[in-house]
DNA sequence: AAGCCATCCAACCGCAATATC
DNA sequence: AGATATTGCGGTTGGATGGCT
């Protein structure tokens, strides 16, 4: 049987939009509100389908959008965040403030990769390209290869989903479809970025003694510090090296974002890889 | 001025995840 | 529990634009 277009193909208008279809999406939008988008082509009286609605409002027509080029602390961020998160926009545009994951994925593709390209970096990796050519844990090496390894080699998305708890959320309340995830321990071997992750749910209860342990000897030390991503100012942190940061700050620009400490997720304090706060649009 | 090419980015598509019945 | 509906994500496309010959 399969699914059903989202839509009539044969009533819905395609391409770019129009002046009088933006007006009409954004007066809707202003008095009913975001969301039931199958229906909303409908009520609004455009003749679109309830995706492309979504994509013109989310993309382009929503207030809070920063539009603009990209700043420097924007483009750092984002090829920071996408050496740990790999292309996963939706999360990294979580940590941009008025841009769209879509903005991202063209800006990425359209200026970052050539500029890591002519830095000699794999924009893929995140490694020097000749490195990347030849792996260095390769079979002459006398390591085993395995999997997991070669995953962390690509700098694609560290995280390993294993459990969701549906009920457990609907209980504690929490409207996002976020799951509960829980995620393995990886060794980080990123060049630049020396992280030892163990991220697991902020569940108190469940945290590993060896995580509190953690937990109490990097409570006080910035996310910039503990990642690597100092930002050259003085920081009040207990590690001498790290950077000043702004624990007081709930809503931030893109470029304290990266000095920003969030709670204690797993034993790491930030904002970063706060993961549990990554809201899905 | 015309044609070609590269770049940018809005929009589309397919699919997976999630919600609902 | 399974079928169907809805939403959201990431990859890709194609039109608009500007620079170059």
């Amino acid at each position: 049987m399969g699914r059903s277009p989202c839509c009539e193909k044969d009533h819905t208008n395609k391409g770019a939009w129009t002046k009088e279809e933006d007006d009409k999406l954004i007066s809707y939008i202003k008095s009913h509100g975001e969301g039931c988008w199958r229906s909303l082509p409908r009520s609004a009286g455009l003749q679109r389908c309830g995706k492309s609605c979504r994509l013109r409002w989310i993309n382009y027509l929503r207030p809070d959008l920063k539009r603009g080029n990209f700043t420097l602390d924007e483009d750092d961020l984002i090829i920071k965040l996408h050496s740990l998160l790999g292309n996963k926009w939706s999360l990294i545009a979580t940590r941009l403030p008025g841009r769209t994951d879509n903005e991202i994925k063209n800006y990425w593709n359209t200026h970052v990769k050539r500029k890591l390209l002519r830095r000699g970096i794999d924009p893929a990796t995140h490694r020097p390209i000749n490195e990347t050519k030849a792996p260095r844990d390769s079979p002459e090496s006398g390591k085993t290869e395995d999997p997991f390894n070669v995953k962390l080699l690509s700098f694609g998305p560290l995280l390993e989903k294993k459990e969701s708890f549906k009920d457990e959320r609907k209980q504690s309340g929490l409207i996002c479809k976020k799951e509960r995830v829980e995620y393995s321990v990886v060794e980080e071997r990123c060049f630049d970025l020396n992280l030892e992750l163990r991220i697991s749910p902020p569940w108190q209860d469940q945290l590993h003694d060896e995580t509190n342990m953690r937990f109490h000897r990097e409570k006080h030390m910035c996310t910039a510090c503990r990642f690597g991503l100092g930002n050259g100012k003085e920081c009040s942190c207990d590690n001498v090296k790290c950077q000043t940061v702004d624990s007081s700050s709930s809503s931030y620009s893109s470029s304290d974002i990266s000095s920003s400490i969030g709670y204690d997720f797993l034993g790491l304090n930030t904002r970063v890889l706060d993961l549990s706060t990554l809201e899905m649009k």
